[in-house]
DNA sequence: CGGCGCGTTGACTGTAGTCAAATAAAGTGG
DNA sequence: CCACTTTATTTGACTACAGTCAACGCGCCG
């Protein structure tokens, strides 16, 4: 249906269909191709910090990145993930409020401020796009504050576990047999609000009982699925029901 | 600057320089207000139910709404609270995925899904307003996620108080004095991982401590905000860090 | 080899959940 | 308007889950 090819940044990208990019034409793809710029950042190493702004926003490639707020005694909490195809950053606010970091290796697609807000302008259907993958984002957020508020330990680590297997896997309605966790156990905790020994003691549990069979320190296979989403879907035992 | 009056309709309308409407010039607004009609919630009336696809949004005018989901065992967990001015629904979703019900006696602006997409079409600087608005929702949503993690019981209470504090206050930099909590003890609980029992220990805590002063069951007097604030950035206590 | 980060395990403690009952507030109907 | 029912909130006593402190194992890199 494109009568002009697809930029050559573009041809190849692994989140073509996905990303915000895949609602735009061949012509459209062009102009934001030429002020976004790639860049692989490393494990560990910080994408955006609070207060930055030079980013309008990024998309990511491949890879996994975690947001995060620092508080005063220097803690980090994570408040979300972004997996490839997801959108980071602050289009409009002033500053980031929160911190962007590379959890595993990863490649982005980086659009600066300067151009970016004229190119909305210019392209509603990018405006729309950005809308409906921003939707997503706040549903995703959502969940995980219904994850989080959870009685018990058990159901937060399960959820944690399906949603990475979710997400790896290439349809959202199966899971993935086995996951490299890009969450180190403290990240895990830092994410469901327990701490590293509670997360730990959770997956030998798991894996005693059966549910899943760890594969070195990261990985692991989700060896029983269908009773991991039951507990979830059990909701808050151990926060007892006020109907 | 704006040559032609603006709708009857949202001539007086209270939130009407914050909600997205704001963003729009009047001939942009009369079209709006030609399909969004109004209609006004008693508390615990059910405003959108999962599965609802009718409405597109909605603008909350006045009043209180918040944004749950029911587990298998019926109990509800809510993900998230709307304030005037904020707004409702999942445009592109096939369906909503989370109830929201009014919390106080609450006026809503609704725009069916026939003819607001169009809208949307026709005129950038509405999705545009929308994308802002859905943006600052997504920040209010991690902020909740960063809130409900924390360790322990008190931190999370104090957070929801000085929430609702700067939300009741006509400046979001300033706290209010006295709030009227438009949740019940459960809907807290609920909305903070705890037990109603929780709640109800950590305030009566709070008022022997001089932080509050209870009047009624709902409403309260803000004595000492610096310490709560304190005790908010104070981070996880109760949390080890972790660095 | 030795230090270091990460993960696991154990023993102990404390906070928040559970069960239960009393009290206060809010509706309802005469 | 008041008596009565219903629902929300508070308080207490007890328990258990998860946090804390501490030690140990493993893999990695200098």
């Amino acid at each position: 249906m494109a009568a002009r090819p697809a930029p050559a940044a573009c041809a190849d990208c692994p989140v073509r269909d996905q990303a915000v990019c895949s609602a735009l034409d061949t012509h459209e793809l062009a102009e934001l191709s030429a002020i976004g710029r790639h860049r692989r950042y490393a494990r560990g190493e910080t994408i955006l910090a609070a207060g930055d702004d030079s980013i309008a926003c990024a998309t990511l490639v491949s890879g996994a990145v975690k947001l995060s707020a620092i508080d005063a005694e220097g803690t980090e909490r994570i408040v979300g993930l972004v997996h490839p195809a997801g959108l980071l950053g602050q289009l409009f606010a002033p500053q980031v409020d929160h911190h962007a970091t590379a959890l595993a290796d990863s490649e982005l697609c980086l659009f600066p401020r300067a151009g970016f807000e004229a190119l909305m302008v210019r392209h509603p259907a990018l405006t729309r796009a950005i809308l409906d993958r921003t939707l997503r984002e706040l549903s995703a957020a959502r969940s995980l504050v219904d994850l989080i508020g959870r009685g018990r330990a058990e159901l937060r680590v399960a959820g944690l576990l399906l949603a990475m297997a979710r997400a790896a896997s290439p349809s959202p309605c199966h899971y993935a047999g086995h996951i490299e966790l890009p969450l180190t156990r403290g990240e895990m905790a830092s994410m469901l609000g327990l701490t590293i020994e509670t997360v730990s003691r959770v997956l030998t549990r798991f894996e005693k009982s059966g549910l899943i069979e760890r594969k070195g320190a990261r990985g692991l296979d989700i060896r029983d699925a269908p009773q991991l989403e039951e507990m979830v879907a059990g909701g808050r035992q151990g926060l007892r029901s006020t109907p």
